[in-house]
Order: C-alpha cells, then structure tokens, then sequence
DNA sequence: TTATATAATGAGACCGGTCTCATCACGATT
DNA sequence: AATCGTGATGAGACCGGTCTCATTATATAA
C-alpha cells in the first residue's frame, strides 16, 4: 500500500525508460505500428506489464484525428423503437471496434444543436441522427462539410444528400389504411407525435419530419382513393407525451362523429390510446379498430392482441451503423438511401365500424 | 466552393494571429480563464467568429485530463429497465454539462471488463456500472484505484466501497411472496434472469449477483415462515433471453405438481411467462398467479392487467448519476449506500390457488 | 572489397489546447 | 522621484501519444 496518493498514469516515456529504449520505439511497439526487433517487443512489452501501462485513448485520438467514437443523437431512448435501433447501432460499432456516445434531443431542434455541437467537439469520428426537423439543417451541413461522415435515420432530408436509412413509410400507412377502408371504415384517425404547437392538422406544409409526413400522405390518399371526404380533419399532431396524447384521444372519442377507427404513429401513442379507449369502456375492436407502427412488445398480449406495422428497427440502426462505419473506413461511394420494407402482423385490433349511428 | 478538400480546423493559434495577439492571450480568451481586457475580448471573439473558430474538446480534455464523459455499463439496453435508468442517468448528465458514453455487458463479465477497459482508456471522468458478478471485481477495484470515482447501480457489491444506489430488493421480494402465500399458494416459483450454467437452483452460492441473492433469500424466507417445504425446488435461475426463458417455464408448467404462482425478476421474463400461460390455455388468476418485478408499460393493459412490484427506476438512474457528479466536482465523504423503496401495484394477476388436484 | 539497399532505432516536431512564469505599463504610495 | 503593486500580455513548456526524418547496423549486390 505503499504507492498511495497520486496514481498519475504511466505513460509511454516512463515505459521506455523502464526497457531502456527510446520513446518513439516503445511507441512504436505499443502502438503496434512500424517495425521493431524481437527483442525490443518482448523487453517493451515486460516493462508495459511491470508498469501496469494504460495507454492514454485520449492523446491517441488527438495526434491521429480518430476517437474511434460514434455519435448517436436519438428524439428519445425511452421510445422502444429509439432503444432497439441503438441496440442495433451499438452492436455494429462493437463490431468494428467502435464506440457509441449516445445523446437525447427529445426532438427538440435546439437540444439537437447542442447534441451536435458537443458530439463535434469530442471529434467524434462519424454521427448518426434522427433529425427533428427538416427546415432548420444548418448543424447537419456543417457537420458534413468538416468532412466527417453523417448518416440519417428513420428520417430522410431532401436537401442533404448523404446515406440514409428509413422505412417505406407511406407504403405502410397506405396497407394499413386500406385495412381500415377494407373493414368499411370511413372516419379513421390518425395520431402521430410530430412536434406541433397545435394538434389540428391542416396541410403538409405543418410538418417537417420525412417519415411522419409520407405516412400522412399515404394515410390521405388511401383515404381520398377509397372516397372518405376531407380525411386530414382527423389527422392529429403533437402527441409527443402521454399527457398530450391523452387530450388528443380524449377529444377525439369524445367527437359526436367519433372516428372508427384509429392508426397510432408508434407504439407509446398507441398504449395511451387503448388505455383511454379501455378506460371509456370501449371494446376493441367492436367499437372501434386500432392499428399502430411498431411492433412492440406489448402489442402482442393485449386482450385483443392489436394489429401492428413491423418495422425493422434493430436493422435499421444496424444498417445506418454499418453504412457510417464503411464510410469512415475511407469507402468512397455516393450517398445511398436504403428503404427498409415494413410488413403488417394481423392480429386482433381490426373489424368493422360499429353499425351506423353508434 | 473553394474551400474544397483539407478543412484543416480551425485553432486557437490560427484566431491569434487572426487577432493580432499572442497565442496565450486568445486562449484565454476562448477558453474563459485568467485575464483580460475588453478590448482584447471583443478583437478575439470577433476572429472566433470570422474563422468559424470550434474547440477541439479532445485536446483540452487531454491537458486539462478531464473528458466531461461519464462512462455508463449497463447489462442490456433493450431492457425497458435499463433503458429508463439510462435516460435519468443522462438527463442528471446534462444537467451537469456532461456527456454518456454508453456500453452493453448483455451480462457477460468479459464484456464488462472490455467496456470498464476501453471508457477508462477514454478518460471517463467517472464510471457507472451494474456489476454482472461480485466474484470477479478486479476491473472495478483498478478503477476505483486509478482516482476515477466509480458508482454502481441496481447492484451492490460487499466488498467495494463505492456509492451505490439499489432498491430494497429483499423487501420486495417479501412483500410479494408475502402477497401470494397470503392468497394460499404454497407451490410458488421464483423464475430469474442471472447468467448460470443450470436452470436448477442449489444454493445462494451460486448467486453472484447481490440483487438476485437478496430477492431469493427473501422469497425463500417468507415461504419457509409460511411452512412451505423446500421452496427452494421452486426457483429458476438463466432466465437471459426470452429463448431460455421459454424453457424453463415450459418445463416449469408441465411438472406434475405445477406452480400455482409465479414471480418473475423482470418485465422481460414476465412477458415470456405471460404469453406462455396463455398459449397452454390457462388463465391468470384463475389457473395461476404471477407477480413480476418493474412496473413495464405492457403490464396494465394485459387481460389480466399484471401486479408488480413498483421499483423507482428513473430516480435509481438519477441518483446515482447525482451521487457520482457530486463526487467528481470534489465532494469528499464516505461512499453512500442509497437503497431506494419501491411499492407493490396491486392488479388483477394475483388470486387464490385453483382447488387442489387442479 | 566497396557500394547500396534494408531493417532497426533514436531524436524531436507535432496535435491543440492549458497553464506557469516573466515582462511590461501604469497608477498609487511614500 | 523612486518604489511598489497590479492588471494585461507574451513566450514557451507541457499533456501523452503519433509520426517524420536522420542515423546506425546489417545484409545483399556489384
């Protein structure tokens, strides 16, 4: 106990002199890189042992311009869709022998920003963003044109033209209404936790996140297709907490013309829409049909177990990862746009309207 | 577009000179110590500003040998609990001007040495970790040596003096068991997620994880006080993926003499025995009883909804990211043992025993 | 044997910040 | 007028690695 206190850490120069060689070849043994004898790595390599070395990753990174650190911004971890696409994310980055620094932006524009700006300033190598929005991209470019990769998730951005992985959104809105106009179903809503200062909807132009807005699209055209008059007056935005969601559904089911159906833009919309349906002692799907995006662990056990949109999300992390993490390698290619397929599971939530007049 | 290639960045020699003053003088200025006047001042920040000046984080870290990272290893993100205590330990983070780095054990302690290896090498100003073993904790002594403040999360271990926050998990366990034997169980199985070789349990030596233990010993102990004979010939150990999980309750159902009960360590395991009760036909609580640890979303909205024991896993993060915080801005005290009270929701999953002979 | 290529090593600059210390100017003190 | 204290600034070392380049030793070719 005798080496109490300081504990400052061993470095290179104290490993050389302990093997009575220069600084620059201890370093080039334990760095693994140039040539060296024999002879010198096995006395290196004892004296790093006796010496109990560590190197120092942080001066590594600084001489050599690489962390080894992938950035990940995310709206918010506590979403299970965000936690099973990092899961996915972090697998990839081990797999390369990277690591992943994680940030929140709770999809809010300024908290990604700092995110960003943070993640820069620890050089990380490469970042991986699911941008709240798609007006105010200034960040992104900057990050892209410092020349360090960056890569989209779940969310694509016309104007930037760099890899990005997403799923087929409108597709997917578009199969899961036709199940819904299928059914007979003409007053279907459509909830989604797109950051608004007012829940109504009124045109395209409200709305600045990619996928959410090729669902609403799809979500309308199917509408329009199947001959339901001004679809958008149930289309919801802003249900960002439970606390907004539950005014949103509450409002909605308590409408004299009470939609008869319902598709939730993710699973944690969902979960408060069938509480709040349950709550109202309402049966699903007797009186009232439900569908959502992401097919959640919950969604499977329910009473009834409900219809969901199945979207790859380890693979979309996974994905974006290792398409970040080529580029990074030096692969020159132009940006890709990947479109993940969705497939909808049928289960329990979808029947037909409850008959006319309630 | 004739800035093309290099982006060599921006340093605080390039804003001096710029600025007409010396190195140190612009440093000081762009790094907010020591003196200088308002002349100087606005000078600087105005070449900041024309050269698009960002710090290089890394370099200051590697002088100043802080990182602003809190390193943070967790057994398995996808876990809903995990995932929560994450985000309490990132928003008290932020709220400290820190950043996560993030890393999964998936439980295994080679892992976990790996991860506790490479965010030292990343000059983490301190680690947070839910330990996967108390046997092998020479990777965390090594740190807690280094200078570097260690804090542990959801698991104690007896022989490192380190703050740590836990939940009353023996309690808890009480409480529950407490809960079913009340009910007239006396054929209870306790089903749980630690890594073991065999799914049978013989003794608490086999149970290297201080939470696990303390739940098994309060489990068994309020069955022994109960009079129930070896209670113990119900406990299930290896419950680490849902594949495993699956197993063990098939095999636990088809046993002759079933359990009429059920508590499950996790939401995860608790998903899995849920959908297998249902999937061989029986009936909760008619058939059989089931208590599951963390109060998981999908938990109030079966059919059944699921009574749990309420653990505060947000404030587990919280607090024990605070504790750390305050321990690397220099508070000196005693490590902390902060063990945190959870409560039981009572639900519609717990009932008496079906009559005897099933 | 001498010239030349090649492998191994050492010396020291460098990355981009922080920080110590010396210097200088200027107003206050005696 | 000489001394002192103080605020502002500059020069340069330093953190712990990497990396370039020069030097030396050894092997191969002429």
């Amino acid at each position: 106990m005798k080496d109490s206190g300081k504990a400052r850490s061993v470095t290179v120069s104290d490993v050389a002199r302990e093997a009575k060689v220069s600084k620059a070849t201890a370093a080039r043994v334990l760095g693994g890189y140039g040539v060296f004898s024999e002879k010198v790595y096995e006395k290196v390599m004892a004296a790093a042992q006796a010496l109990d070395y560590r190197p120092n990753e942080l001066a590594r990174s600084m001489t050599t311009g690489k962390s080894g650190i992938i950035g990940v911004v995310v709206g918010d971890i506590e979403n299970p869709f965000f936690s099973y696409a990092v899961r996915g994310i972090s697998d990839a980055a081990r797999a390369a022998g990277l690591n992943v620094i994680l940030a929140n932006s709770g999809e809010q524009i300024e908290a990604e920003k700092s995110a960003v700006r943070v993640l820069m300033g620890k050089r990380v190598d490469g970042l991986i963003v699911t941008p709240a929005e798609s007006r105010d991209i200034a960040h992104l470019r900057d990050i892209h044109r410092s020349g360090r990769p960056l890569a989209l998730l779940d969310r694509a951005l016309p104007d930037l033209q760099v890899d990005t992985v997403t799923v087929d959104d409108r597709k997917a809105a578009m199969r899961a209404t036709r199940m819904l106009t299928a059914a007979g179903h003409r007053d279907i809503a459509y909830v989604t936790a797109v950051d608004s200062d007012r829940h109504e909807y009124r045109d395209l132009e409200q709305v600045y996140t990619s996928s959410v807005r090729e669902r609403v699209e799809g979500f309308l055209s199917v509408c329009r297709e199947a001959g339901i008059e001004t679809p958008e007056r149930l289309v919801r935005l802003g249900a960002t907490s439970p606390e907004e969601t539950r005014t949103i559904i509450q409002a909605l089911l308590s409408k004299a013309d009470r939609p008869t159906a319902i598709l939730a833009s993710d699973s944690l919309v969902a979960l408060e829409i069938f509480r709040h349906i349950r709550y109202m002692g309402l049966h699903i799907p007797r009186d009232i049909s439900l569908i959502t995006f992401h097919n959640a662990d919950w969604t499977s056990v329910t009473s009834p177990p409900i219809t969901v949109i199945d979207q790859p999300v380890y693979a979309l992390g996974k994905m974006v990862a290792e398409l970040l993490i080529r580029r990074l390698k030096g692969e020159k290619r132009p940006p890709e746009r990947v479109v993940l397929q969705t497939s909808i599971i049928e289960r329990g939530s979808v029947g037909p309207p409850p008959p006319s007049g309630r």
